[in-house]
DNA sequence: GCTTTCGTTGCATATGGTGCAATGGCGCTG
DNA sequence: CAGCGCCATTGCACCATATGCAACGAAAGC
């Protein structure tokens, strides 16, 4: 109880301990300076405020109206700096705190949302929040503080963009097991464009990638169906008819429990694009964000291990 | 707006005014102190508090989570404390405040509520508490500071007790014009033991008044009717039928209408009994009780003038 | 690459709080 | 009512801390 708050003045914590404790000398013992200096703050005090806080002249402590005004109100404000204080507290031991994500829809698989679950319940009191939007608008919100961590594909050239880990995560042709694709090793573009192909729109990282290894290959791929969403691409693709392209991370769950295969595309660049956990250069990740930052650099590794 | 108050910690203020100007070197502008004061100030607050409270390396000041705490801690508190000056300056200007008063009931006639009222309208904004115990009573509440006034009939021995001002306020025998005293000169009490007398109880100083003036003339009376009730006291009086004893202030009103008159009684001590208002020895009485004070003085030297 | 602007750090200075000692007041006791 | 003890106040020397000026380092705009 009434440990000093650095914040508070100190006139007011002289005033107060000996209003509470009748006398300036008890509050000189507790506090631990002289009488003197008591003496002199709360006349101090008296000046500032214009009014008397005390009755003088008298051997106890007497409180005048004003001076229970005053009381009451560093009462209060001492309440209100230990709230402060535990609050930061809480704030240091990250049992509160937010975090916002950008994270690109086709990595919002199983095992993100798995790792996610993980740290909310490790960290009850952060709250957490995911936005997917296109690759573009994650530069952009990671950028302008709008999002601590993106989880973008391939690295960017932006130069406040630091990236804090880059696993390989080639894009791979993924197709169901009956697919005729399936048994094959690797494939090009060539071969690709002969099947049926379910891919995202030209906007999509995706789309942008394949269209710079088509112009190598100068192989077109034509698309059966475009759709923004990558659950529909893994569904489609599972039907057995469809075939698309994903990272792997975007299909682990689905590999495991083989419902999907995917299949090496031969392109130099498509075989080193690469999965980027990005933040904005120079921005401190304290606390909360650079635990889930660290969390989710963990994961990655697993991933390309396996 | 935002002005200082020297209650709060500066280094708050520079981090507050540097959060909300967006750059350390604006606040140094505003506040008037140079910036590397500023800087270092919250550097220490953020010592301090063991957080970053705004992040680095960056050209304009952005607050962290915790910033943004102590932030909005600082302005609650900003308006805690203009709160509390408002306050101060209405107790300064007597626009608020209390004063309380231990008035016998004896003296609670028309001219004194009249004179409570008036003081009333002219400091709206002060609560004014009347009580109305036992002489002894009033003595006891003024010694511990549970009223500030107090008036009773004749000055005490108290050593602690201060008595601002004294006047003769002689014990009269009241009665109604048509009685048949009304016409005496003065009357004694042996004459008085002849009527039909309506007394307060012995607890009432007016008694013991009384009781000192029956031993010394060596005649007793036998009030027809006992009560604490000054007002009873008068109503009676005015019937006719009975007689009372009353200091001229409780009829003040009665006599100016004529509906009582009063005979002095012959008696040393009655004669010379006087009323007095009280207040505690070494108490300051600052603002709205010292007008008090100071209104009822001037209200007792009218009704001893007149 | 240069310049400008902003924040940080080093050092001398001044303002203000502090402790010790002496003084003044009030209350209690003999 | 005189003396004593406790408590608050004041004078003075000291010391801590915030401040200003200047130099430095870093980031943003051209």
């Amino acid at each position: 109880m009434s440990q000093q708050s650095v914040l508070l003045d100190a006139r007011l914590r002289y005033f107060y301990e000996a209003a509470n404790l009748g006398s300036m000398r008890l509050a000189s013992d507790r506090i631990g300076v002289a009488v003197s200096s008591i003496s002199r703050q709360i006349s101090q005090l008296e000046q500032v405020f214009g009014v008397a806080l005390i009755e003088r002249g008298r051997r106890s402590i007497r409180l005048t109206q004003a001076g229970r005004l005053v009381h009451d109100f560093y009462k209060q404000q001492l309440a209100d700096s230990e709230a402060l204080t535990n609050r930061l507290q809480e704030l240091r031991e990250m049992k509160s705190g937010r975090v916002d994500l950008a994270i690109g829809e086709g990595f919002l698989n199983r095992s993100v949302t798995e790792a996610l679950e993980q740290f909310q319940q490790r960290n009850p009191g952060i709250s957490l929040t995911i936005q997917s939007p296109p690759t573009a608008e994650i530069i952009r919100m990671v950028l302008e503080d709008e999002a601590h961590i993106g989880m973008i594909l391939s690295t960017t050239a932006e130069p406040k963009i630091r990236t804090r880990v880059s696993v390989a995560q080639p894009l791979n042709a993924v197709c169901s097991p009956g697919h005729p694709l399936a048994g094959k090793t690797s494939v090009t573009l060539a071969d690709l464009a002969k099947h049926d192909l379910c891919l995202p729109p030209l906007e999509f990282r995706i789309r942008q990638a394949l269209r710079a290894a088509e112009k190598r290959a100068q192989a077109w791929l034509n698309p059966a169906m475009t759709t923004t969403s990558i659950h529909m691409m893994r569904e489609l693709a599972k039907d057995g008819q469809m075939v698309t392209i994903l990272p792997t991370i975007s299909i682990v769950a689905e590999l495991e429990e083989g419902s999907l295969v995917s299949v090496p595309l031969r392109d130099e660049d498509l075989e080193h694009s690469s999965l980027s956990l990005i933040y904005r250069l120079g921005r401190q990740l304290d606390g909360a964000p650079a635990r889930l930052l660290q969390l989710l650099e963990a994961r990655l590794k697993t991933w390309t291990d396996s």
